[in-house]
DNA sequence: GAGTTCTACAACCATATGGTTGTACGTTAG
DNA sequence: CTAACGTACAACCATATGGTTGTAGAACTC
């Protein structure tokens, strides 16, 4: 897999994993939707404040609100979480390709 | 495994990852070590962001600055690289087990 | 020894971020 | 209908971030 490392969207993506209560927020609506106020219980902060963490997690895809009545139900979107561990996979790959050159050099290839 | 997800070391990962610029810093490293300045020579803007850049990759775990005389070099660290990715796979994880309370009620475990 | 190269670091600036409070509005309950 | 609930959003504030320029020192080169 090729990963375009230069990519907005996946600033927003890691920018997003890189606070404790939106990876907690995450985690939570992984396991099951929640409506935003659900979520607002569960931490110090100010309900507005959780608002936000959603609405980082929601600009990166990482989350989808849907309405239900005067709800908005939160639950995650795994397809964003599997394109940020695919970038790391990715990055892998390469440190572990970082002798291909030598290695051809020293272990001639078959074909 | 079980991943913390409240851990100030992984704000500072995902953090670092969170910049195109320190996504191919970390790309070139991982690679092949390079000092700081055949890595500024890459990118537009000037050392001084460049090695603040890198600063912030080494306060994240993601590289590691050796001297080798007047020159630092700046080669990856791919511990680090899992451990972003070992959370996200962790998170994964969770979203594949959401039904599990409801599995255990259709489908009876055997033991 | 003198000049050049590579790095470090401070000071500064504009903007982004993470928090707050306050107001407004749709929705549900009594 | 009225009150309470859940949400949205604006305004504001302190701090962090990402960039700049400038200065200084250590290490090579000649």
């Amino acid at each position: 897999m090729v990963v375009e490392l230069a990519d907005p969207a996946l600033d927003r993506l890691f920018r997003a994993l890189a606070d404790p209560s939106r990876r907690d927020i995450l985690r939570r609506t992984l396991s099951a939707p929640a409506s935003v106020s659900e979520l607002a219980e569960r931490y110090e902060m100010s309900f507005a404040a959780v608002q936000k963490h959603v609405a980082v997690l929601e600009a990166a895809g990482l989350v989808r609100k849907t309405a239900q009545g005067r709800e908005r139900l939160v639950r995650a979107e795994p397809a964003q979480v599997a394109r940020a561990r695919a970038v790391l996979v990715e990055l892998e790959r390469l440190w572990e390709a970082r002798f291909s050159q030598l290695d051809s050099i020293l272990v001639p290839a078959k074909e």
